[in-house]
DNA sequence: TCCCCTAAGTTGTATAACAAGTACACACGA
DNA sequence: TCGTGTGTACTTGTTATACAACTTAGGGGA
């Protein structure tokens, strides 16, 4: 087989489709995943669909304890303090680092540009995916597996959130924050990069968890 | 069932097992994990094998690709600045928040003490269970779920490449740094804290890399 | 010597089954 | 009426087994 061309197995294939389908609100919080349930839907057998939900667990998007069917968590404020309390210096540490190497930053540009691209009254969800392919492209630059990887696990209950509360900052703004902070980067300055990579992380977290508290009443 | 009491599933006590045998040098670099055999060492089935398995593999302390067979990985240089990139702005966010916390750390006090009971000839992996102890407890006291799986994630790892090295920086040394550290954090100042711990990690870093490559030859 | 092909070993997935835990409703007694 | 207990249905945990697909190594033929 060519090189290139990547195999996805029926587990991570299966998994993928659960994770659509939490974060396009198709399952909203509270509903339940019993594995048998998700076995006759897809036509796997059950333990396909046990690691299936398994590796979402692991992820954050379900939650499960031992004996208990797994269902999709509604995230609280106190879960978006909890993200941005990991996010946000391991988020100030990417740009801190990226601001000096002159990497290419052409994905980064590109999310920048499809945020504002994306008209007044576009779908919620294609916004939210541009504005987390910014923060993602921009971890991917420094190229680090783990980190990667780590960040990786924090976007899926990110992202959630952002699907829950129905909303972050509003698209205007967070285009010109987006644009700003990668100007900085450009620029070499990293001081300025962080510091408006912070009020940018801090702005989303207090956005995020006010509109949850909105939505719980 | 009373809360406090826990169980752990088969496959949670064959994970710890594995891991156990992987961080003790049992299993060294290199060392092939087939499912079937740890299947019939355990009298365990091949599916239970497979899931603990694929749980070392997600916390870094085995590999494996698609249809091949997981192995214990030999941590390059490479690889320990990948964990120290993402170890360092983690561990100094955490020093920093928990400076001006006041809260309890009994726990860090205790790992301090217990590194400097290790007598000088005493075993090796007592040093560093009580060397990655003190950092767990310190990430462990600002309280959060995410921060402290994600940094379980990296002890893994970190401590497999303290055993590969055969060491880390010497006793004395760390159970100066440690203190001082700890000082510090107790004293309130955050400053002071957060500098004492970036030294003390990247002298760490850099003392695992030269090992390491030492070893290689 | 080089290449292809086969064969053995290993993983990926499915099916079936039983054990063990959980939750909810329902009957019973105070 | 209000618990209390119990039983049943449902779900998950684990095992056993089987077969398909993939990887790798070794042997035979050009």
């Amino acid at each position: 087989m060519v090189k290139g061309l990547k195999t996805v197995s029926v587990i991570d294939a299966l998994a993928a489709s659960l994770r659509d389908r939490v974060l396009d609100g198709g399952l909203v919080a509270g509903a339940t995943l019993t594995e048998t349930e998700v076995a006759e839907q897809y036509e796997v057998s059950r333990p396909t669909a046990k690691t299936a939900i398994s590796m979402l667990v692991q992820s954050g998007l379900l939650r499960r304890e031992a004996h208990k069917t797994a269902y999709v968590p509604r995230l609280s404020d106190v879960d978006i303090h909890d993200l941005f309390l990991v996010r946000i210096p391991l988020e100030l540490a990417v740009v801190e680092r990226i601001a000096g190497m002159h990497a290419a930053l052409g994905g980064a540009e590109q999310a920048v540009r499809d945020i504002a691209a994306v008209p007044a009254d576009g779908a919620h969800s294609v916004f939210v995916e541009a504005d987390l392919r910014f923060h993602q492209e921009l971890v991917d630059v420094v190229g680090s597996r783990r980190l990667s990887s780590l960040y990786a696990l924090l976007t899926g209950e990110i992202h959630l959130s952002m699907v829950q509360s129905r909303f972050a900052l509003g698209r205007d703004r967070i285009f010109g924050e987006h644009a700003a902070v990668l100007a900085a980067i450009k620029a070499g300055d990293a001081a300025q990069a962080t510091s408006l990579m912070r009020d940018h992380l801090t702005g989303a977290q207090h956005a995020l968890a006010e509109q949850l508290l909105i939505g719980d009443s």
